[in-house]
DNA sequence: TGCGTTTTTGTAACCGATTACGCTGATCGG
DNA sequence: CCGATCAGCGTAATCGGTTACAAAAACGCA
């Protein structure tokens, strides 16, 4: 009936005197079981539980080198994409029980330097990261200091970095192939802010070259960036509506930006797609929902992160694996496309 | 001219060394420079940069009893509300230098008990929660580890926890006696699972008090429970309208499940609100964009994200606060509540 | 210049877990 | 019954910073 000195937190060697044996069995019995003792492992599994004995990661940390623990840096979390992308590579890495800290970037190769260093200081073991655009510091510094990564939202069969993703490039120009194909030259895109960001800059690429395949040029008045949210495609629409000439198809860079776009031509009574032809990008779960329902380019959000996780697992675990992964895009069509105004073609 | 034997990382006495100084005066340019004379520090300083030294956390965690290291624990980030709540507390946390792990419950309160001990182990010196509903053993293992924490998405006067948000059941109580002020009697809720989520079961409680208020009754065929996603919104929409009394409002317990139903009564051909008022809740940015435009309860996600961090930032340096902090909510006008149509009057 | 003060710097103990290495005692063949 | 072998356990060094304490240097003033 001694109470005990009442540490707010039990150490090993408080589990090690309750039990009447070693840090060092303590030690084992929580790192390899099988090398104890049945009755010993009890006794000392028994003290763990009655402390309420939690290990100190620090310690161990410092000791093994490593932390079981990951570094994610996205843009920001407040778009559903990247925040789909985390959910699946932080579900995965919990159940090898890793941890993920996450930090936003606001699009900036600044910003993720700065992170980065917070990042490794803190031990990071592996790091996911977003598009293949960084600062040459940031990869010198990853990889002076060896600690694996993972580009996603992007592949390319002959990238010098591990990547996980698809072409964003091919991915637009099937889009913009689909929307030729079907009688329209004059297409414009609504995308996402080019600069630092290479999504954006390739899926502006695939249009154009698309375009360009079929003897048809992308003019500057049609390329339109913007913030990702609706009230600024909803802007980006206003203006190519505004145009002399205007288009007679959209490709826009995301889903949301898609919805902006729809939600403009309904305020001016553009009828889409009689009047218009809308692309999405991204197939959001709302896309299938929109009026009318959203034409776009489906890609494998969850898939991408499940593999990016894999992939860092593996290597940090010296398993095999392929550095560059490519996954599927599927054009999804739906009620936004059509053949242009008879008037226009 | 030497060449270092280039350990990857560089460590303090390694800094130390080519700095010819010793360990101590290192450290303290790096946590209190003004206390080292300005030519050593700025030799040190120089090493530092030369070497390219990070610090190293597990260390300086392991003496310190202190990582600058926050938890989070959400039910999911896949769902904007939270995503956003999380984006919020991570920027304030990396404007004071403090680090965020994330960890997903799936609103599971036994991954929530699971989670936490990975967080606990991994030194996080306060947690961000969502809801109040949280395991006896969750509450009772981070009071005995003077863990600081903070529920948001909730606000009670006499909370015996700290926390930060609104009153989930007078915003619904609101929003109902809005919609009976218009003259509705017949009332209808979608919500998410009420079990394990005491947001969800407090909206509806709010919708049913406001009933009773006014003499009315909440029928249980009235109460649907689904996921967040459109489509169960629409599917829960779907079975109310089967119903051989259907309602003539329907408040939702977010925005989703408010897209959802919207979709069912266009392709019912029901028109919103003339035939049906629906309301929605959280007032998410495409909220302003549907058709016709939601009427919501806007509710301040991204100030909730900052007070959190604020709140648990100001616990661990000691400095005064309030423990249960009240946020406004707003109701939201827009084209989807009307009165009910005169013959169920 | 010499002495007391103040400022700056260095030495070494410490945080808590892991594990190389060595010791103990049990088992077994001869 | 003895020595070899080995499973099981303990001792103590170690990881890389921080900081109490001590020592040294710089400073001020007579």
């Amino acid at each position: 009936m001694e109470t005990k000195p009442l540490r707010e937190t039990a150490r090993l060697v408080d589990v090690a005197k309750r039990a009447q044996v070693s840090v060092a069995t303590v030690s084992r019995v929580l790192n390899s079981p099988h090398i104890v003792r049945p009755d010993v492992r009890q006794r000392v599994n028994e003290a763990i539980k009655e402390l309420g004995y939690l290990r100190n990661a620090a310690a161990r940390a410092l000791r093994m080198h490593s932390n079981r623990l990951f570094g994610a840096l996205v843009p920001t979390l407040n778009h559903a994409i990247y925040a789909a992308m985390i959910e699946a590579v932080q579900r995965r890495l919990s159940e090898r029980g890793y941890l993920l800290i996450v930090g936003q970037t606001d699009f900036s190769p600044e910003a993720e330097l700065v992170h980065v260093n917070a990042l490794i200081e803190h031990g990071v073991e592996a790091l996911v990261l977003v598009g293949e655009s960084h600062a040459p510091e940031f990869y010198e510094l990853i990889e002076r200091k060896n600690i694996p990564f993972i580009n996603t939202y992007t592949y390319q069969a002959k990238a010098v970095h591990p990547c996980v993703g698809f072409d964003n490039r091919r991915a637009t120009f099937q889009m913009a192939d689909y929307l030729m194909d079907m009688g329209h030259q004059n297409i414009a895109v609504i995308v996402g802010i080019c600069k630092d960001n290479d999504r954006a800059t390739q899926r502006v690429e695939g249009v154009k070259q698309a375009m360009q395949a079929h003897g048809l040029t992308l003019p500057p008045e049609y390329i339109m960036e913007s913030r990702y949210t609706i009230e600024s495609g909803r802007h980006a629409m206003r203006r190519l509506l505004s145009l002399p000439n205007p288009p007679t198809a959209v490709v826009t860079g995301t889903d949301v930006l898609a919805f902006g776009a729809l939600s403009e031509c309904k305020a001016q009574g553009i009828e889409v797609p009689r009047d218009l032809s809308i692309t999405g990008f991204d197939d959001m779960e709302f896309a299938a929902h929109t009026e009318p329902p959203l034409t776009t380019m489906q890609i494998p959000l969850v898939q991408m992160g499940q593999v990016a996780a894999d992939y860092l697992l593996a290597v940090v675990n010296d398993e095999p694996r392929y550095d560059q992964i490519e996954l599927e895009t599927r054009l999804v069509v739906r009620k936004t496309t059509a053949r242009p105004p008879v008037s226009k073609q």
